[in-house]
DNA sequence: CGGCAGTTTGATGTTACTCAATTTAAGTGG
DNA sequence: CCACTTAAATTGAGTAACATCAAACTGCCG
C-alpha cells in the first residue's frame, strides 16, 4: 500500500522532505487516507510556479531537474537556483502565501504537493520541521549569496566555470559519477540566464573551454576533461 | 536592573531578538546572572566577524549600521546585504561554526553577542525561535535574489537606483522619514562593492542623477528628489 | 527531404573598466 | 583662524569585455 508516495523519492532522507516524512510516518499508519500530501507529474518546460499566484500548496521535486526565476517585464530573466531530486521548491515559499519567483522544469519531473496549512501546523508543533526548514533556507541563503557574488565580482569565464562546480558538486551528493561526466539538463540559454550573460556569449566561452581542453558540454552531458584547471578558474576564493 | 540589555533594543519586537528575549522573559527572572548574552560595542570600520573563524557566537545589531560581505582573493569584494539594528547577523551563521563571510561596521555599533549553543537549545524547545528564525533566513534569501537578479539583469543606473529604494525601504521601516531625507552611512566604495561597479563608475552614475535633478547623495544622507523617477528606473518588477 | 530549435561565427556597438590627474571635503595641529 | 594632511569624490581619455545584430551551421524529428 502506497499511502506515503514520497517514500519512493530516493532522496527522501534528505533536508526538509525527510524531516517530514520522519514525522509522519506513524501518522499515516493511523490515517492511511489523509490527502494532504499528493503527486503531480509534469513534462519538461512546464511552468510548475508563477509568482504572485498563490497556489496554498508547497513543492518538493522528487524526480527530474527544475529551476527557480524571476521574470522581468523587459522580457529577461534571472534564474535563481537550479532544482534537484529532493530538492524543496523554495523554503521561502513557505512563509508566503504568493511566492515571490516563478519556476519551470527543465525534464519531465515529478513533484510532491504538501498542503501548506498542514506543513505550517506541523511546523508549529514539531521543532525539528521547522529546524529542517531553516536549515534548507540558509543553504539556499548560500547558494544565493556566492551566485551573486559570481554575478558582481566575476568575469563571464569564472561564472560558467564557477556555475558548472556548483552543479558538479551538487550532483555529486546524489549520484556516483563515472568518467567525469555529469548529466546537465540545460540550454545555454539556462546558463546565460543563471549568470547574466547573453547566450551567444556563453557559446563563446564554452567554445574558448572546448578548444583549451578543459571541458565538452553538448546533448545535456557536461564531460570535464580538465577538472583542476576549471577549478582554477571558477573557484570562488 | 538590566539583566536583559536587549530590551534597550529600539527594536526588539522585531524578528529573531523579538522572540529570543520573549521565550527568555521569565528564565531572566529566575536567573538574572545567567551570562550567556551581553554586549559588544564596536567602532566604525571595524571588522566584527571573519569568514572561517568559528566565533560560537550569534549576534544581532543593536545600534548602527554594519554589511555582511565576501573578500576574495583578487582584492575584490562582494556585499552580501548591509545591516540595521534590530538585524539578525545573518541567520546562516546560527547553523554553521564557521561564518561564511566576514562582516565589518559602518559606524560605531552596539552588538547582542548570544552563546550559539544556547540558542540552538532554545531553538530545539521552543518552535517559535526556530520559526522566527526561518523567517529571517527567508527574507535574507529574498534580499539576495533580487539583488541577484539586479546584477545580473540590470544596468549600472537601474541597479544604483534599486539598491537606494531597497534600503530606503528598510529605513522606513523603522524611522519616520523627513523631508525625503535618508540617513545612509555609505561610502560610494561600498554601494560600488553593493552592486559590482567601481567607484569610479558609482560616482559618474550619481552625478547624472544629481544632473536630472532625482538625488543628492553627501555627507552619508540620501536626499530623493524624484522618488516616482527613481522608482520607474530602480522597481524590480 | 524539409523544418525547427539550438548553437556557432563574424562584424560592429555600447557599457563599464582602467589609469591618471584634479577637485572637494573633512579633519588636525600650529 | 589658517596652512597642511588625508580620504573621498569627480573628471577625462583610452581600452577591454560583453552586447547586439545577422547570417550560417548543426542535429534532430517528422
Amino acid at each position: 500500500m502506497q499511502v506515503w508516495p514520497c517514500v519512493t523519492c530516493p532522496n527522501r532522507k534528505l533536508g526538509f522532505c525527510g524531516a517530514l516524512s520522519e514525522t509522519s510516518s506513524s501518522e499515516t499508519k493511523l490515517h492511511p487516507s489523509s490527502n494532504w500530501q499528493h503527486y503531480r507529474a509534469a513534462r519538461a518546460g512546464e511552468q510548475i510556479l508563477t509568482r504572485n499566484q498563490s497556489s496554498g500548496s508547497v513543492f518538493v521535486l522528487c524526480d527530474g531537474w527544475a529551476f527557480r526565476f524571476f521574470q522581468l517585464s523587459n522580457g529577461r530573466r534571472q534564474i535563481l537556483g537550479f532544482l534537484l531530486p529532493g530538492d524543496l521548491l523554495s523554503p521561502v515559499a513557505v512563509f508566503e502565501d504568493r511566492p515571490s519567483f516563478s519556476a519551470q522544469t527543465l525534464t519531465d519531473a515529478r513533484l510532491s504537493v504538501f498542503e501548506r496549512r498542514e506543513v505550517e501546523t506541523r511546523c508549529a508543533t514539531n521543532p525539528r520541521v521547522v529546524w529542517a526548514l531553516a536549515k534548507s533556507c540558509a543553504t539556499d541563503t548560500g547558494y544565493a549569496e556566492k551566485l551573486m557574488t559570481a554575478l558582481g565580482q566575476r568575469s563571464a569565464e569564472e561564472r560558467i566555470a564557477y556555475l558548472f562546480l556548483h552543479l558538479m558538486e551538487r550532483i555529486a551528493t546524489r549520484n556516483v559519477i563515472r568518467e567525469h561526466r555529469y548529466r546537465l539538463p540545460l540550454r545555454q540559454q539556462h546558463i546565460a540566464d543563471a549568470v547574466g550573460l547573453t547566450p551567444v556569449h556563453v557559446s563563446r566561452v564554452i567554445g574558448l573551454f572546448r578548444d583549451h581542453g578543459l571541458i565538452e558540454f553538448s546533448g545535456g552531458i557536461l564531460h570535464v576533461l580538465n577538472q583542476p584547471e576549471l577549478e582554477r578558474i571558477g573557484a570562488l576564493e
